[in-house]
DNA sequence: AGACAATCACTGCCTTGACAGCTAATTTTG
DNA sequence: CAAAATTAGCTGTCAAGGCAGTGATTGTCT
């Protein structure tokens, strides 16, 4: 029992600060890959890809943490655009894989760079270990939200998660 | 330069580690605070009203990190429900106040519990000071990016933020 | 083998929130 | 004091993403 509700503040509380670096760290990433032409969870996932030739679509929507149907237009998005590329399993011909294009695979070598942008925009004034700490932290955090998830959403969806 | 390009694994980057909890923080408060038949952002906005009696809207927008717009229609589904109501101010008329009904007041006595439950649900294992020493480097962080921000975008609009 | 369930991708429908344009009211400036 | 700029709130429009339902395919169970 760390936090008592009289004395709850929001604006000091840990899910405002998680919210607001979010949203922040999603406008400086959009920022850094607008010259790409690119949105910045277009970006993901096409690094996702660039990382996994021949992942399947679903496997994205899992890990990714979209629904199908946004996945779909998404990938219709990036396919219109040129940079991938959908073929039908032969094994399994209820699966999409996807396959970055020429224009995909050279748009992704620069990504990383552009990711790594962000991180250190935020985390120059960090000392060495802080921010490895600061990533244990939200790991373990996360291992309990699995926890205490499992346990009572057994039946339901899958975890959404998120970008 | 804490980051290298060539290093870089999404999944286990910073961004991915926040934007996931962010999730999970905000579908729990959900489910929390389903049963007063509210949304989690529309709790933040009335217990911000809660705390701020007569606040104006404007102001909520600000620091809620919304759209006047999306305020406005969040407003609109708040009052359809009973919870608030608008009233123009008598010395500035282009403002509109808020204050909660009855039933709005009612029902945030409830919502620090609510909110504290998701906190307790992630933070349960942590240690003492441990919280602390993640919102502080949550807030370093927070920083830089103000800096780094208003260096170049001060003519842009407004920082956005988010809840 | 055949019935049934599960999985994958796709589609419509809906909600949320951003952006731009608008009016009214206020403040600033000439 | 009048004109211009600013601010507050509202509305239309758009894009992103969630949910439910569908068809096709595969796996499972009897």
């Amino acid at each position: 029992m760390q936090f008592k509700p009289e004395h709850f503040v929001f604006e000091d509380s840990l899910g405002y600060l998680i919210s607001k670096l979010r949203g922040v760290m999603h406008m400086a990433l959009d920022e850094q890959v607008a010259d790409l032409d690119i949105s910045a969870a277009q970006a993901v996932v096409l690094l996702r890809i660039s990382r996994n030739p021949d992942v399947p679509a679903a496997t994205l929507c899992r890990f990714g943490g979209y629904d199908t149907g946004a996945m779909t237009r998404m990938l219709d998005k990036l396919e219109d655009k040129g940079l991938l590329s959908r073929s039908r399993s032969e094994t399994d011909r209820r699966v999409v894989h996807l396959q970055l294009s020429e224009a995909g695979r050279h748009l992704c070598e620069q990504l990383p760079e552009r990711f790594c942008s962000v991180g250190n925009m935020l985390m120059s004034d960090f000392q060495d270990g802080e921010i490895e700490q600061l990533k244990l932290m939200l790991r373990k955090a996360l291992n309990m939200a699995e926890q205490n998830w499992s346990a009572h959403e057994a039946t339901q969806h899958a975890q959404k998660g998120e970008v």
